[in-house]
DNA sequence: TCTCTCGATGAGTATTCAGTCACCGAGTTA
DNA sequence: TAACTCGGTGACTGAATACTCATCGAGAGA
């Protein structure tokens, strides 16, 4: 790589860095190109060089957190631990990308029609790791034989539960710490057998 | 009243019918003010001779919707009629407009700071009748004598909370239908001695 | 019936923003 | 060093949408 390809990378970065940090503060919907431009330091313009659109900057910092989450969960998988611990360390990967979500799961339906279809599609992925967990678990009779997609939807939906009492009833702490107890107990209590 | 001021009354009458009902519908964010005109049947221009501007719109719009739940409330208070019957009574006018406030509940964040500061504002009156309310109760031994401001804060803090599960649990059916014999009860337990 | 009033009209204005493009100049290559 | 490449620039465009204003014409009043 020389000189400029360095350059380049080092830009698309930074935007993507700075992008994240301005949705995360002020949400998708209120931040504008140009500010996102302006805290990069470099042009309005520069940052369609190196993004198709809006959108696409929103997809990336999301894919990313996705790829994260997802490569932790399919080695866990593959390396069979059990769900208990599984579930734990997908919370603590969640944890990390926390105040993301929450401006997604708020903004979530104000954004076009083609970018809440991005996003629900990324969700999915993640959901499907997670049955694929299961689906193994109940195979080696790890965990009892339950509807494994009411499984999948408890869990997720609780973690949306909570997310969307936050700006409520949590005025600090993390959310995910909250409900870490609960869940794990109702999970295992749905899930694992003996 | 001649033809014309009959004509203008009607149709400022007929704006704010269609305006709630898009509102309603597709959300204030999401409706533009040539969509209201169409629906209302009249040209862009005539809905700003009777509305300064899309703001006072859904403010006017909510100004009615609470001045029926102040005056109720009010005639309630004036004739001492027992809590519980009061909180029933509020209840029902509040399932009226639950459409409403569930649009605006959801919009708010995206408000401008000075429409927020005006939904806000107008809210607080309600709050304020039913401190009123209470107070009487209180002062006539009809209740324990109870930090008022906390029953004022329980009673909103439990409508604004199924409120914001509604997208996501309550796929059918009111909310306030659900959670009333649980509101009633705590409140009845919070407030009434005996 | 004639004149005037005023509610209605809709093309036009202002503003906000995402996205474009002709041009620049630093870095690369020969 | 000269020619070329390509990432960066920022003024500009286009679209969406709230809001305005010169003008019209139906109805009121003499």
């Amino acid at each position: 790589m020389n000189k400029r390809q360095i350059q380049k990378k080092k830009t698309r970065e930074l935007i993507l860095q700075m992008a994240k940090a301005e949705f995360v503060k002020k949400g998708f919907l209120n931040t504008t190109t140009s500010e996102i431009a302006e805290k990069s330091g470099i042009a309005h313009g520069t940052l369609f060089l190196h993004f198709k659109n809006k959108d696409s900057l929103i997809v990336e910092i999301l894919d990313r957190e996705l790829e994260e989450i997802s490569s932790t969960i399919q080695n866990l998988i593959s390396r069979a631990i059990d769900l208990e611990q599984l579930l734990l360390q997908y919370l603590d990967l969640l944890q990390k990308e926390e105040e993301l979500f929450v401006v997604l799961a708020r903004e979530l339906p104000f954004y076009s029609e083609e970018l809440r279809r991005k996003i629900l599609f990324r969700d999915s992925i993640i959901r499907s790791h997670f049955h694929k967990a299961i689906e193994l678990g109940i195979k080696e009779k790890r965990y009892r034989d339950v509807d494994v997609t009411s499984a999948v939807m408890f869990l997720f939906g609780t973690i949306n539960y909570y997310l969307s009492l936050k700006p409520i009833f949590l005025k600090e702490g993390s959310v995910i710490k909250k409900f870490k107890p609960s869940i794990v107990k109702t999970f295992k209590q749905l899930l694992i057998s003996d």
